[in-house]
DNA sequence: TGTACATCAGTGAACGCGCGTTCACTGATGTAC
DNA sequence: TGTACATCAGTGAACGCGCGTTCACTGATGTAC
C-alpha cells in the first residue's frame, strides 16, 4: 500500500457551515499553531519542537493533535501559509502608505521594522524554515515569489519605473524580498534597548535598498 | 557555581606536537563533523540530528563524542567555522580568476555554482543554520561579515570602484554576500538534470548581481 | 635502547526520560424524524 | 418542539524506542629514567 487516503478528520481549513463545534475545532487548531510559534521563538527553531511539547503548550492531550494535523511538518506548512498572508497584506499597505519618493524608502523600512518587532514569532519561524524539511522550503519559496510578484505589480502601478519590462521589475522585486527577509533575521537578533545598533541596522538596510533601486534606474536608462 | 572550567579533554583545535595519538584524535574529530554534514544533507536539517546518530555515522560509541565536543551545538560552531574558511578561500580565488570586466560576473557565478554543487553538505548546513541556536546564528553572522570585508578589500584592489568609500564598498559587498547565500539554497534545491531550470537560475543570479553593481556605479557618480 | 609508569581515546553497559503513535472511551454537539 | 441516534473533538492510559549522559574499564600510545 503506497497511496494513503486523506483522512477526513484532518480539516484542510476548507469552508463549511460554521456550527459551534466546527468553530471550536478551528480555535483549537489555531491554538496548536500559536503554541508552535511561541515555542519556536523561545530559543530553538521549529525543527527541534516535539508534537507532545506543542500539544502541551496548546493545552490539549497529544492524541488530540492528530484531529488537526497529520504531523508536525503539516502544521509547519500551515504556518508558512499564515505568515505569507499576514506579511503580504502588510507590505502592500506599507508600499501604498506614502508616495513621496524622497521618503518612501525610509518610512517603508520603519514600518517594516515595527511589523517585524510586533510579529517576532512569524518571522522567526520563516527565517528558520530555510533549514527545515524540503516540503516546507518549497512552500516558503512559493510565498516569496508571491511577494515579489505583488511588489512588481505595485511598482508598475506606482509608475516609478515606467520603462522597465515586467521581467526586470520582477528581478528588482525578488532582490528586495531577499534583502528584506535577510534584514528580518538581523532585526530579530537585535539585543533589547540597543538603540544605536538598531539605528545602524536600519541605515544599512535603507542603503541596501537604495543601492538596488539606483541599479534599477540605471538598468532602465541602459536598456 | 556559574563559571565552568573548560575541560582539557575537549581539544579546541589548538596546535600541539603532532604525535600519532593526537593525529588519530583529530581524525576522529573530523569524522564526527563529516558524519554530521552527511546526515544534515540527507533530508532534515542540523537541528534535528542526535548525538547518538552522529556518533553512529562516524563509527564511534556515543560516549566517545564527549572526548571531542561538549555538545552537538559545539560541533555546529566548528562546522560554521570550517565552512567559512573553505568558502572564503574559494571566493577569493574566484574573484581573482579573470579580470575581464565583461565576463568576470558570469564566470564568477559559474565557478560559484560549481563549488556549491561540489560542497552541498557545507552549504546545506550553512543555509539551515539560520534557524538554529542563537550561538550558531551569531557565528554565521560573523563569517558573513568576514566574507563581506574580504570582498570589499578585493574590490578596492581590483580598482573597479576607485571613487567609492570603504563603507560603500562594504555595503555593496554585504548585499552581494546576502544574495550569494540566498542563491546557494536555490542551487541546492534544484532538481537533478533540470538543465533549463538551472540555466534560468544562473541568469537570474547574474542579473541580480549586475543590478547591484549598476547601483554601486550610480552611487559612485552621485556622491 | 629497555623498562616501568602515566595518559587518555575509545568501549560497553546502564540509567531514567520524553518521544510518536495506538486505542477504546466519553460526553457534548449535530441531525433526522 | 421533543426524542432517539450519529458524529467526533478531546481524553487518558499504554506501548516500545531512541535519546543524552554517567561510569568504570581497557589497552595502545607517550614519557621519564
Amino acid at each position: 500500500m503506497v497511496a494513503r487516503a486523506p483522512k477526513a478528520a484532518v480539516t484542510p481549513a476548507a469552508a463549511a457551515a460554521p456550527t459551534p463545534r466546527r468553530e471550536q475545532k478551528l480555535r483549537t487548531r489555531q491554538q496548536l499553531m500559536d503554541a508552535a510559534l511561541r515555542l519556536a521563538d523561545q530559543g530553538r527553531g521549529f525543527a527541534s519542537l516535539s508534537l507532545r511539547e506543542v500539544s502541551r503548550e496548546a493545552g490539549v492531550v497529544p492524541a488530540a493533535f492528530y484531529r488537526h494535523f497529520e504531523s508536525l511538518d503539516q502544521l509547519g506548512l500551515s504556518l508558512v501559509e499564515e505568515c505569507g498572508v499576514t506579511l503580504r497584506r502588510l507590505l502592500r499597505e506599507a508600499r501604498r502608505q506614502g508616495l513621496d519618493p524622497a521618503h518612501v524608502l525610509r518610512s517603508s523600512v520603519e514600518i517594516y521594522k515595527t511589523h517585524v518587532s510586533e510579529h517576532r514569532l512569524h518571522y522567526q519561524f520563516a527565517a528558520g524554515a530555510r533549514g527545515g524539511a524540503p516540503e516546507i522550503r518549497r512552500a516558503l519559496r512559493t510565498e516569496e515569489s508571491h511577494f515579489a510578484n505583488e511588489m512588481a505589480q505595485d511598482l508598475r502601478e506606482l509608475g516609478l519605473f515606467q520603462d522597465l519590462s515586467s521581467d526586470t521589475l520582477k528581478l528588482v522585486s525578488s532582490l528586495v524580498v531577499t534583502t528584506m527577509m535577510n534584514a528580518a533575521t538581523d532585526i530579530l537578533d537585535l539585543p533589547e534597548a540597543a538603540n544605536q545598533q538598531e539605528k545602524e541596522l536600519i541605515e544599512h538596510f535603507v542603503s541596501q535598498l537604495r543601492l538596488i533601486f539606483l541599479g534599477a534606474r540605471q538598468w532602465q536608462i541602459k536598456s
